[in-house]
DNA sequence: CAGTATTTCCGTACACTGTACGAGAATAGT
DNA sequence: ACTATTCTCGTACAGTGTACGGAAATACTG
C-alpha cells in the first residue's frame, strides 16, 4: 500500500544526508545513477513506466536496493524532479527589469516541463525543494530584487509562477496528446457538436460556430504570462 | 495493469448512452448512487480511498458490478468531477460586467475545489465535459459575450480560469495540509534555514530574514484572479 | 406458456504494484 | 580473526484494476 500519512522523510536528512563513515559495504550504485534512470524511463515511456522494478532493471540493481537509496518511490520522484531541475540555468545575467526577467524564468520552466512532459504531474505531489531548485529559486528571487515586495511574497510569487507554468504546460500536454489520436479528437468534436446541436447550450453553439483561428500554445502561454507578470505589483 | 493506451471512452457513448431497451435484468444500482458514494468516500478520506472495492462496499454492490456502470476506473473519476460540477450555481443572473462577473465564477469554483479538496488532482487527468460541467461552462460563455472573443478564444479563457483556480486551490490545499502536520513544517523550516545559512543563497537568507505579515490564502488567491483577469483583453 | 435473447450481478483469478523482512555478502576498524 | 556496519536482493504479502464466465433475472417471441 501506498504511503500517505503526510509523514515524508525529513528534507534535511534527505538533500544534506550524512556522509559515509568508511564502514561497511561499498554501494554498487548511486542515487545519481538511479535518478537519472528513472528520469529516462519517463522521458520515453512515461511516469507509469516509473516502477520499482523498472528502474531496477534498468541500473541492473536487485529492486529492494533501490530502497537504500531512496526511502520511497515518492522520494525517488522528488529526486527526479530536482535531478532535472539542473537543467535551468542559474549563471545566465539578468536584465534588471524584473518583468522581463521573471518572464524569462518562466519561459525557461515551460521549456523543461516540455523536454519532460511528467514535470507538471510530478509537480502535484507534495515537495520540497532539492538543491537544484534551490539554486533556480536563488535566480529568481535575485530577479525579484529591483521589487520592494517582502520575502514572502518574494517566494509566494515563485512558487504561483511554476504552479501557472505547471498548469498550463500539463493543458498544452494533455492537447498534444489528444491531437495525436486522431479517433479521439474526432470523437470529442462529434460529441461536442451534438450537445451545441440539442438547443439548451446557445452559447456553446455559437463558440463552435465562431472559432476563430487557431492559437499556438506558445502564443497562448506568452500572453497569460505576460498579463500575470504585468499585474504583479511592487508592493 | 492500469490502461494508458490513450484510448479512453467516447465520451458520447458515455454521456448521451444508450437508454435501456427494457430486456434483460434490472439494474440494482444506478450510476449517481455509485458515483455519490465515491464522492462520499473522497470527500471523507481522500482520492487514495476511492478503490472499485470501497466503491463496492460503500453501496453493497460486488466489486465487478461496478462496470456495468462505468467501463473503467478513470471514467469514474470523469463522473465525479461531473457530479460534483452540479454544484456550481447555473442560474443566478450575470451583472453584465464581464470581468467581475467571471471573477465571481473563479471564486465560485474555488469554493466548490475547498469543499472537495480532491477535485484539483481529479482534474488533472484528461476529462471530457460532462453534462453538469457543461452547463458551467454555458453560463461562463455567457459571461464573456460582451467581449468579442473570438469562441476558440472564450473556451480557452475558460479552461485556463479552470487550470489556474485548480493549481491555486491545490498549491491552497497542500500547505493547509503542511500546516496541520506540525513537525513536518518545523523540520522544513528546519531545511529551508540550514541551506539559507550555508552563505550560498543569499537572496533566500534574505527573503526569510524579512517575511513581511503572512498573506491569506484567499487574498492572495483574489490577488492573483484579479490580475489573470484585469489583463485579459477583449480582443 | 415455454423458449430465447439480453442484461446485470458478482466470485474467482491474474498480472502488477510498493515495500517489509531477513539472510547473506562485503567492507573497515579493532 | 573478530565485530560492527552497510549494502544487496530473493521472497513474500497485501492491495490494486479488471478480464472472464457462470448464474440469475427480466422481457420479447413463438
Amino acid at each position: 500500500m501506498t504511503r500517505h500519512d503526510g509523514a515524508g522523510v525529513d528534507p534535511q536528512q534527505l538533500w544534506l544526508g550524512t556522509a559515509r563513515t568508511g564502514r561497511g559495504r561499498k554501494p554498487a550504485f548511486s542515487r545519481e545513477a538511479i535518478t537519472a534512470a528513472a528520469v529516462a524511463l519517463a522521458d520515453a515511456e512515461g511516469l507509469d513506466a516509473v516502477t520499482m522494478r523498472r528502474v531496477a532493471a534498468e541500473v541492473g540493481a536487485g529492486v529492494m536496493s533501490l530502497y537504500s537509496y531512496a526511502p520511497d518511490k515518492e522520494t525517488l520522484l522528488e529526486l527526479m524532479v530536482d535531478h532535472v531541475s539542473g537543467e535551468l540555468p542559474t549563471d545566465e545575467p539578468l536584465t534588471g527589469d524584473w518583468r522581463s526577467d521573471l518572464k524569462a524564468i518562466g519561459h525557461l520552466q515551460r521549456a523543461l516541463m516540455l523536454r519532460h512532459p511528467w514535470l507538471p504531474a510530478a509537480l502535484t505531489a507534495r515537495r520540497t525543494l532539492g538543491p537544484q531548485a534551490l539554486a533556480f529559486l536563488e535566480r529568481a528571487l535575485a530577479a525579484l530584487r529591483p521589487t520592494r515586495l517582502d520575502g514572502a511574497a518574494k517566494l509566494e510569487v515563485f512558487s504561483q509562477l511554476t504552479g501557472f507554468v505547471a498548469g498550463h504546460v500539463g493543458y498544452e500536454i494533455a492537447q498534444a496528446a489528444a491531437a495525436e489520436a486522431p479517433g479521439r479528437a474526432a470523437a470529442e468534436a462529434r460529441y461536442l457538436a451534438a450537445v451545441a446541436a440539442d438547443g439548451h447550450h446557445p452559447e456553446l453553439a455559437a463558440a463552435l460556430a465562431a472559432p476563430g483561428r487557431p492559437l499556438t500554445p506558445e502564443a497562448t502561454f506568452t500572453r497569460f504570462l505576460d498579463r500575470l507578470i504585468d499585474g504583479l505589483d511592487t508592493g
